[in-house]
RNA sequence: GUGGGUGUAGCUCAGCUGGUAGAGCGUCCGGUUGUGGUCCGGGAUGUCGCGGGUUCAAGUCCCGUCACUCACCCCA
């Protein structure tokens, strides 16, 4: 900060991992949101909307400690108060905080709700990894029944389908619960010890040592051939649920593959997770993913109580369209154009717009006073199906031109009939 | 946090071995009296990311720094 009037002061700019959505992109955005939200109402969610900011005891008594997300890439912070709170890293521990706070579990169950916003999380940025990101999230809670997983998983693919992607995955597999995980986790942490591992990822095999699975190195990778896997060392109970979600899943007609080797970055998933992976995304492939959180519930200082829910991505999603060549926001902005020549032939196109829009119709106008040439410049770069031209010798003579763009055809209608009019033709193809 | 690449007009980029900047697109004006999309003519906009250094001279070389970008880690 500096108080010197010569110095200048430099350009600012969004901060490191953030980025501005404008026109036409951030339509295709919103479209995308509204896609996935239409989705989860279709199956009956409830919008919710939570805190972009939380207790920061929330998230790490719900994300976990062990994990990234909170040890290392919280955006934390002391209010004047002197709390500690965090901008959300993610979606699901703040819907659950919500349903505890206000007892929706003794209601009606399932509870089920869908939101969307932004998170947050402090990473180094890269291809479809920002410091903001936006989730549209679906969570279920209350009822543990497979069907229900189901459900979740057929809402996240209907949504994805409905935008028109075709090239990605649906990744599928089962982490287990609190009865078997133990073991399992007794297994592997065993098979990793006689590895040869860096420090770095002996350190994460002793914190966490599910993650180690998906490290992407190939010689992580060689040596995890032979690694025990959880789906294969499930509990008879889990075993018999992962078994019903794929037996639903077929017949709800949603295509999946068994990954094995598929973990999540949050602690709370039990039992089925599942992730949507494109492939043309480049390293961060995974636009959309969630699964089971049977624990989570209580672990906020809330009744045991199961869950299930998923995160989508909509940067990524949006990313993903692009990648294949989908145009979310096709069309004009607007359908019809006023050409005014001079400032009564404004006043009057002001008011007769006006009407217009109230009946319906997407109106804009010159503004700015720009020539003959230039407004019908603006006319056409608008998209918009017809011009409506206003001079002097029109309003003597009580009426506007309309010309339709497309052809050029043009017609002389009185004012009085002028939102009629616009309206009955711009029913007619 | 680590590593590679890049930073020149609003956008996409060109500027060879150092001599004080260009193109295309976009934008604006015009091609006579009130009609766009094509065409033609013309105009405007650059702290060459920032700060040091070397040099008579740096967009061009060196150092630092910031940003962007891709990848690792991790995640949507």
């Amino acid at each position: 900060m500096t108080d010197d009037p010569t110095e200048r002061s430099p350009r600012l700019q969004a901060p490191k991992g953030t980025y501005d959505l404008l026109p036409p992109r951030s339509e295709a955005f919103a479209h995308v949101v509204d896609t996935y939200a239409d989705a989860a109402r279709r199956a009956g969610y409830g919008y919710v909307s939570t805190p972009m900011f939380e207790d920061t005891a929330l998230f790490r008594r719900g994300v976990g400690e062990s994990t990234d997300v909170v040890s290392k890439e919280m955006y934390t912070f002391e209010d004047r108060g002197g709390r500690s709170l965090t901008l959300r890293p993610e979606g699901t521990a703040g819907v659950i905080r919500a349903v505890v706070e206000h007892n929706l579990l003794s209601g009606q169950l399932p509870v089920k709700l869908w939101y969307t916003g932004p998170n947050f999380r402090y990473e180094q940025p890269q291809s479809g990894r920002y410091r903001q990101h936006v989730q549209v999230g679906i969570e279920a809670v209350g009822v543990d029944d497979p069907a229900l997983d189901a459900e979740v998983i057929s809402v996240a693919d209907d949504g994805v389908r409905a935008l028109g992607l075709r090239d990605y995955e649906l990744r599928l597999t089962s982490l287990g619960c609190d009865a078997c995980r133990p073991a399992y986790r007794a297994l592997l942490v065993a098979f990793l010890d006689g590895l040869d591992l860096d420090d770095a990822t002996r350190a994460r095999a002793r914190i966490n040592p599910l993650r180690v699975l998906d490290d992407k190195r190939e010689q992580v990778q060689a040596q995890l051939a032979d690694a025990p896997l959880p789906p294969d060392h499930l509990c008879a109970e889990c075993a018999a649920h992962f078994t019903a979600v794929q037996s639903m899943l077929t017949d709800l007609v949603v295509p999946f593959t068994i990954d094995k080797r598929l973990v999540r970055g949050l602690d709370y998933y039990t039992r089925t997770t599942f992730e949507l992976v494109h492939h043309r995304l480049g390293a961060q492939a995974s636009f959309g993913g969630g699964g089971r959180y049977n624990g989570l519930v209580e672990a906020i200082g809330g009744p045991a109580a199961p869950g299930v829910g998923y995160g989508m991505g909509v940067d990524r999603s949006l990313l993903a369209c692009e990648a294949e060549g989908i145009d979310l926001a096709p069309g004009s902005r607007v359908d019809v154009f006023g050409v005014p020549l001079g400032e009564a032939a404004k006043s009057t196109l002001v008011r007769l717009l006006g009407a217009a829009r109230r009946a319906g119709l997407r109106c804009d106008l010159a503004y700015g006073g720009r020539g003959m040439k230039g407004a019908m410049k603006a006319a056409d770069r608008s998209g918009a199906r017809f011009a409506v031209v206003l001079g002097e010798r029109d309003l003597e003579a009580g009426e506007a031109q309309v010309k339709e763009l497309g052809t050029g055809e043009q017609v002389a209608v009185p004012l009085d009939d002028l939102v009629a009019h616009l309206l009955a033709a711009s029913v007619t193809p």
